[in-house]
DNA sequence: ATCCTATCGGAAATCGATTTCCCAGCCTGC
DNA sequence: GCAGGCTGGGAAATCGATTTCCGATAGGAT
């Protein structure tokens, strides 16, 4: 059995409540007592049972990282999401839980909540706007202060971390339209992400701007349940009677995937077809041709989400954390001049 | 403040001690009892407390994953990791404790098995034998169970999770033999791992069963301090009289920028160089050429690794947990027929 | 009929800290 | 000289569960 502070007031002779003071830097203990317990704290490597302490403070100096989705697929990111919260509490005294299984649990993360193991929460990726409104409110009624990632939420009162969607959608759009493109497919995310209306804004605003029509037949919505969300875009494209010379993937693997399949097909990208990604990820930059993508701050994003649920912890009534952080247009090989345009 | 198994107490005029017993399956409570209990405590929304529950049960059912390591570097094969541990901890009852400021601090380490906060620990990518060891000594002298990833230790009460790094290396350098190289160049990781041994041996057993010669100057040391591991690996490779017409770099990353380098430099991939990596991340199957690698099943590797810590954990003398597990060698583009071989 | 044992449930101890409360001594100001 | 305010330190309450111990009752064996 380890050693306990009730361990350290016998050797010490000092009870337990000067110790308790002497390790916390409370008033009321004689520098002199403070030194003693200090240092015999020290000798017998005595180390306060997080159990009790946490009992006793209702506190536990963890915050938990929901993560509501197939982990699998968001590898690149969520590691680069947890890199920037671990290295945010490391700061603190905080430490991080992960839990996979809670995913849209609401019961669960209503025990959770009262099980009371972590002092705030983070929840990545909730599956719609509904969802998202009925755990926040189930949070906020068991005093559990909480946050959002990695998308803005169109309520004044949830507290969220996110990119700016819009703008990186509107950089890519823009992008396309400097180099001549007129005509610009656009593939949505699948359904289940209500929220990737920002996207959507961003590609129309940049057209709008513009003057380009919005031409419905150019925005396709990928199949949550289909796992060849390349393909089947780039058939429904090219099968249009008049398809576009440029096309928008909501992420960069499918954005690979279709590369290659072009290639197969002796479509010559960028020459024929312009294709750019979304992410920024690593294999991003390594195809052939590399490719346009956008690049978020993911890193940053998972620091300012700790720091944020901090914030929200230290302060109950703090008024909401809301935070969008810029995008990064990442231009490359993938897109060119619009050799098809009419002059 | 959150109901308390006192007010279920106090609702049902049912004692404390009861109330423990029904909702945690002990017998000498009756049938119609404990289902009063369960239905009350359903009801009141009642969750135990962790903290209480951990102080008088002395565990926590959560694990600790220490990473011991620049946490950027291994994005990729971190979030797999994480994805397979995850998975396997779902299945028990266990969650993950992240822990990224403990890196080689023995001190820290210590305190985390004092205060008691995990019931095991497991530590990815110690920083050396030395150091390995000592750790080892010190959790095992404050009773906590762990396992070090993710590679093998030459140590019999060592516990640990690895891959074959011995196959793997030779895998692909039997490849190269087949395809007719005879002279191959072999990066070894930066020092700080002593443990890349298994690596080189494969590279060494390959080469000796062909009977083709050990050529030091064809094996290189990555410098640890260095970012360019990749650039001066091939610099000093293509200064060679003698120079190899293969080469197996220590990680997928180095490799594909090689890739770039030499396709910048007119050197032909795999013509006149072929070049493979290793970890089979992502982007290695995306480069043109693709690169040859090997695979390792890392998300296995994490469920393994938590599952036999769980092991370690429900019966603390079992003997130590050493598992290696194999690897797969994916050849692709990067590597061709030596067109330079002297028939 | 008596004894023994098993079942049910409550009282109290326990886990190991923090925090509150109180007492004794000392200093200060009047 | 005395009231009042500080300071240092100890005793005890507290956090919220689990576990041990014990008494009461019922059922079965002798």
């Amino acid at each position: 059995m380890s050693v306990t502070i009730k361990d350290l007031s016998n050797a010490l002779g000092v009870s337990r409540s000067t110790i308790s003071k002497a390790l916390n830097d409370r008033p009321y203990v004689s520098p002199d007592t403070k030194a003693r317990v200090l240092r015999a704290a020290h000798e017998l490597g005595y180390q306060p049972s997080a159990a009790a302490r946490n009992l006793r403070r209702q506190r536990t100096d963890k915050i938990g990282l929901v993560v509501n989705y197939p982990i699998y697929r968001v590898s690149d990111f969520l590691a680069e999401l947890i890199t920037g919260m671990a290295s945010a509490s490391e700061a603190s005294k905080y430490n991080l839980i992960l839990y996979t299984s809670l995913a849209g649990k609401a019961e669960r993360i209503k025990s959770l909540c009262r099980s009371r193991e972590v002092d705030g929460i983070i929840i990545a990726w909730p599956q719609g706007l509904g969802e998202t409104v009925a755990l926040s409110q189930l949070m906020t009624e068991e005093d559990m202060p909480h946050i959002f990632l990695p998308r803005r939420l169109p309520h004044a009162d949830l507290s969220y971390v996110a990119t700016d969607h819009v703008q990186g959608a509107r950089l890519l759009t823009e992008h396309l339209i400097a180099l001549g493109h007129r005509r610009i497919g656009f593939q949505r995310l699948p359904e289940v992400f209500e929220t990737d209306h920002d996207r959507h804004a961003g590609y129309a605003q940049a057209l709008q701007e513009t003057r380009i029509p919005y031409d419905p037949c150019l925005v396709i919505s990928a199949n949550a349940s289909a796992e060849d969300y390349g393909e089947r875009a780039l058939n429904t494209f090219t099968a249009l009677p008049n398809p576009p010379t440029a096309i928008l993937f909501f992420t960069d693997p499918v954005a690979i995937k279709v590369l290659s399949l072009a290639k197969g097909r002796g479509i010559r990208v960028p020459q024929d077809l312009s294709i750019a990604g979304y992410d920024g990820v690593l294999s991003s930059g390594v195809t052939e041709p590399a490719l346009t993508t956008v690049r978020q701050p993911t890193s940053r994003m998972g620091e300012l989400a700790v720091d944020s649920l901090l914030r929200l912890i230290a302060n109950g009534s703090v008024e909401p954390q809301q935070h969008i952080l810029p995008v990064e247009l990442i231009a490359r090989g993938s897109t060119s001049f619009n050799l098809r345009a009419r002059v």
